[in-house]
DNA sequence: CCTACCGATCGGTAGG
DNA sequence: CCTACCGATCGGTAGG
């Protein structure tokens, strides 16, 4: 990929958060890159490709990031404060292409669609691991694994919906106090 | 509203969650009803009055559920409860609106967007007045409240994203699992 | 990276 | 609820 081809890839990343992919168009696209809409198709195939690109490279970032924490670290909640951390810090250091990962993949086209779904269940099923861990080490509830592991990402998934990067709190504080709630929960420990 | 309009409606929100309020055109919402394009418009103004409608009807019906609680019930425990279960219960009564709802209010045009947001704020000013009490009545922790009720809304609206009509369990049962995760999180009350 | 252009589809209107 | 149609915009191509 060139460094024109990443530029363009996110001016369409940043207009696929704000508008949604069908509302942001080639024209749209073209205009903020400061090029007629024919130039654009000299750096790729066509709208869809920017797409694939934004949620297969988000894909990426999080499965690695998911492994690493599965294959490094070995409590439950260790692992548990090392995904919460990963994932919040993937977010925050590329909240368009996050955006456009969470809410946008249903605009791929087959086969490439049900290729992601398949990516994001293995990054759920690193999530359900960690729960699993936590249920054999004694540490956590005996809880409906699936739902646990969607609860726990949902919870981590809304941070693009308010996190601000000019925001007074850093990917640290933000995991940590996300841990916290994913952890304990809202009620005071000595109750 | 008359009865066909309320049928259009609905077979606009199910085409608005499966494709999208830009990606579904008026000539799809016209072919799953039945008639040609042109016949909707005797029936709404524009594409734009359905995703309108559809929003705003859910905000009146959260809103409300939530006022009913603010009301009523004065132990924040029991206020947590009670809107964990009527947030549930709406989703699940209304799974194709409360998707779109959720996604879709984008696309609003302004000042209808503009209202909508206050109407959600004010929603999510109901869950932080219910943290506060439970903080005022030592029960919570001492928590970052307006992430705290994100936190707690974003667990529960990821149920549409996993909920299907035939599972096996009912609102009630959802609602006491997201609840006592809400509480007390993944972790063993004995530790 | 541009000019020039394509067929398809968009939301919507006129008139019955 | 229909037929007939509108101007605007869509993603994309040809050719340079």
């Amino acid at each position: 990929m060139t460094s024109r081809q990443k530029e363009i890839l996110e001016i369409a990343q940043d207009l696929f958060k704000e508008k949604g992919y069908s509302a942001a168009s080639v024209r749209d696209i073209a205009k903020a890159a400061n090029v007629e809409p024919a130039s654009l198709y000299s750096h790729m195939n066509g709208k869809e490709d920017l797409l694939d690109a934004t949620c297969f490279e988000m894909a990426r970032k999080f499965l690695s990031a998911i492994d690493e924490v599965n294959d490094i670290y070995f409590v439950a909640a260790q692992k548990l404060k090392m995904a919460v951390f990963n994932h919040v810090t993937i977010l925050m250091e590329n909240l368009s292409a996050a955006v456009v990962f969470q809410r946008e993949w249903r605009h791929l086209g087959e086969p490439r669609k049900s290729e992601f779904i398949g990516l994001r269940n293995k990054y759920e099923e690193g999530f359900r691991t960690i729960v699993q861990n936590g249920i054999d080490e004694g540490l956590f509830n005996e809880v409906d694994k699936k739902i646990a592991a969607l609860t726990v990402l949902s919870s981590l998934n809304w941070v693009v919906e308010w996190y601000r990067p000019d925001g007074a709190k850093n990917a640290e504080e933000i995991a940590e106090q996300l841990y916290n709630f994913i952890l304990t929960g809202l009620k005071k420990e000595s109750l």
